[in-house]
RNA sequence: GGCCUGGUAGUUCAGCUGGUUAGAACGCCGCCCUGUCACGGCGGAGGUCGUGGGUUCGAGUCCCAUUCAGGUCGCCA
């Protein structure tokens, strides 16, 4: 049997600085016991740091039993004299002071844990996240943790100040087919009928706007059944937001304010606003991303204009099908960039679209090249010269579709500058996208899909191309991007009942169609909307990045693995027949039947 | 669904062109140590080499299949 914690009551954390002489009690995780024979050094630790707690055999022989009987992560409290240590210990906060303990608890033991509890682990994360109660206790962890609660904090309080009203909307909502794959929930008292979980809130703000709240706010969960990634978990955080009687640069005016004061109060950092744009298209061009990590540089470089009389095929072929010839140039990169790492480099841009990556690796004197044997004189020289490249460089390049090369480029920039490690710490390089295309062409179906959703304004200068020529149609949508992440992404709503039919039919939508998957919306904008709009910061990804995680599992206290299932509960689980009954549901029978 | 990477003591890893009893560090267990703090000293236990098949006199190592995990593309209005 454990001990009790009867007569005692904690005084202090761990992590609290003490002053020589006063009487503590603390409470704690055992850390380490070094057993010295006739003295014991026991660090404990809670969530606020570490304390040294010692004990002399000579002067309480029990307790020193009792002690020495500890093994780690043992639950313990202990009451004693904070004293000056004889050796002090500059590496950590308490490391002058220690507890000379006169009442010890063993509150409870601990089987050894399947990995050791440190800060700097590097056990396979399979396991840690199956034992993820352990794993959340180092302080690594726990320092994201709470660094996320202070987040979301301040996000409460700032728009809280700005006049912004806490609503939460339905977790149970009506499925619409469009976008990512909603995750069902079945009802017994409909059987075969579900609802759905939200991908997002949009739907009720915008409602909620139409109800004249004017400022919503609310931290919303989110659901998407999509494949994961690093920073993609299929539950995630929104900081979900919408304001009336606004245009664009009212909402990106408080969205900036939020990021300062969120980067101000969390980590002292001091953001600069306004913040940079981009439109979508010089972003596209430059970058190859809707959303470029502007940390370094490594720009898209245009040289069709440079090879379409070339003699190589590839380069002309390519712009005489429509597309184009692009490169970036890796400052320095020829000593890294062997020709092994190069051809690596080319079945990476193959597995991602491209035909091929054609290179000039500019090591001596004469650069060595892919293509020079189709290059007459000086067409090479005029390439280097364009794209900017000297000697000690490498330059990339692909010819393809524009889409293609764009995106490929874009891809392969960020690779090779992780290769480089050319991607400064520390720099927070937020970015506006604006300006996105409304719609995009969608090859398969033969018409006209949505970039964002049916929804989004278009710009007030494009309204008329929207019978006419709906490629030249922008929409009043912003993207905020961090280093590279898509942090937020917002836009004005149509509020005008007619130009909302519009956009459906433009999208090729029938009555029918509309009245069931929007009915209700398109219905309220009848009764009267305000001009508004909003966005939904993603609270994950804002503290993945400000807690300089790599990934969401590391700011998420439960996270799923990349196949959305969880270790430590098994889920998701099957259920029993008898629920499935009651619900109306019938499994269709898998090939392989577990024994 | 495609591509890439990985799976060897509790943990992190090593294990070459196939060849005795598969190693190290940390952790764990036992004994010793009154000022440690990455404590130290002595001793010890601990392995279906992810799984299945194949090649071979012989497989952790080679081949095939499969499974699990991570990254990424597709997907994510």
């Amino acid at each position: 049997m454990a001990d009790t914690m009867q007569g005692l009551k904690r005084t202090h954390y761990c992590g609290e600085v003490l002053t020589a002489g006063e009487t503590v009690t603390v409470g704690g995780y055992v850390d380490t016991v070094r057993n010295k024979g006739g003295i014991i050094f026991m660090v404990i630790r809670d969530r606020t740091g570490i304390v040294q707690l010692t004990f002399n055999e000579t002067t309480d022989p029990a307790i020193f039993e009792k002690a020495a009987s500890c093994h780690a992560e043992y639950v313990i409290m202990a009451k004693g004299e904070a004293r000056t240590r004889e050796s002090i210990n500059d590496k950590i906060p308490t490391g002058h002071i220690e507890i000379f303990v006169d009442d010890f608890r063993i509150l409870a033991k601990a089987h050894t844990p399947p990995f050791e509890i440190v800060d700097d682990t590097n056990t396979n994360e399979e396991l840690r996240l199956k034992y993820r109660y352990l794993d959340l206790r180092r302080s690594a962890l726990q320092k994201n943790i709470i660094t996320r609660s202070k987040i979301a904090k301040v996000a409460r309080d700032y728009f809280d100040e700005n006049g912004f009203i806490e609503i939460e909307t339905p977790m149970m909502i009506k499925s619409t087919p469009e976008g990512a794959r909603d995750y069902l929930v079945p009802s017994r008292v409909h059987p075969g009928e579900f609802y759905a979980l939200p991908q997002s809130p949009q739907i009720y703000k915008q409602l909620l706007m139409i109800s004249g709240f004017d400022r919503y706010i609310q931290l919303a969960r989110c659901f998407r059944d999509e494949d994961l990634r690093a920073d993609r978990q299929p539950e995630f955080t929104q900081i979900d937001m919408e304001m009336s009687f606004v245009d664009v640069e009212d909402i990106m005016q408080i969205a900036e304010g939020f990021v300062q004061r969120e980067f101000k109060e969390v980590l002292d950092i001091e953001i600069p606003v306004p913040l940079p744009r981009l439109t979508y298209t010089d972003a596209m061009n430059r970058y190859g991303s809707d959303k470029p990590d502007t940390r370094f540089g490594m720009e898209i470089t245009d040289i069709s204009d440079k090879v379409k009389s070339c003699g190589f095929g590839v380069f002309t072929s390519a712009i005489e099908a429509g597309g184009s010839v692009r490169a970036i140039v890796a400052k320095n990169a020829a000593s890294v960039l062997t020709r092994k790492e190069i051809d690596k480099l080319t079945e990476y841009v193959r597995g991602i679209g491209a035909k091929g990556l054609a290179f000039v690796r500019w090591v001596d004197d004469a650069p060595a090249c892919s293509f020079a044997k189709f290059m007459a004189e000086g067409e090479l020289e005029a390439i280097l010269e364009t794209v900017g490249a000297e000697k000690g460089d490498v330059v990339l390049i692909v010819a393809d579709k524009t889409s293609t090369v764009l995106s490929t480029l874009g891809a392969l920039r960020l690779k090779v500058a992780k290769q480089l490690d050319i991607i400064p710490e520390g720099k927070f390089n937020f970015l506006w996208i604006t300006e996105f295309p409304f719609f995009e062409w969608n090859e398969d179906t033969q018409h006209w899909d949505t970039m964002h959703h049916p929804f989004t304004m278009p710009m007030d200068e494009c309204l008329q191309y929207l019978d006419t020529d709906p490629g030249k149609v922008y929409a009043k949508a912003y993207d905020l991007v961090l280093n590279g992440t898509e942090l937020s992404s917002g836009s004005i709503r149509i509020t005008d009942y007619e130009l909302q039919q519009k956009m459906f039919e433009a999208l090729g939508l029938t009555e029918e169609e509309i009245a069931a998957k929007f009915g209700f919306l398109v219905d309220a904008y009848k009764y009267g909307a305000a001009p508004h709009g909003g966005m939904g910061i993603g609270l994950d990804r804002l503290a993945m990045i400000m807690c300089g995680a790599d990934s969401l599992r590391d700011v998420t206290a439960f996270p799923k693995l990349q196949n959305a299932s969880e270790l430590m509960s098994s889920c998701p689980a099957p259920v029993d027949k008898e629920s499935l009954d009651i619900l109306g549901i019938q499994l269709i029978e898998k090939k392989e039947d577990k024994e």
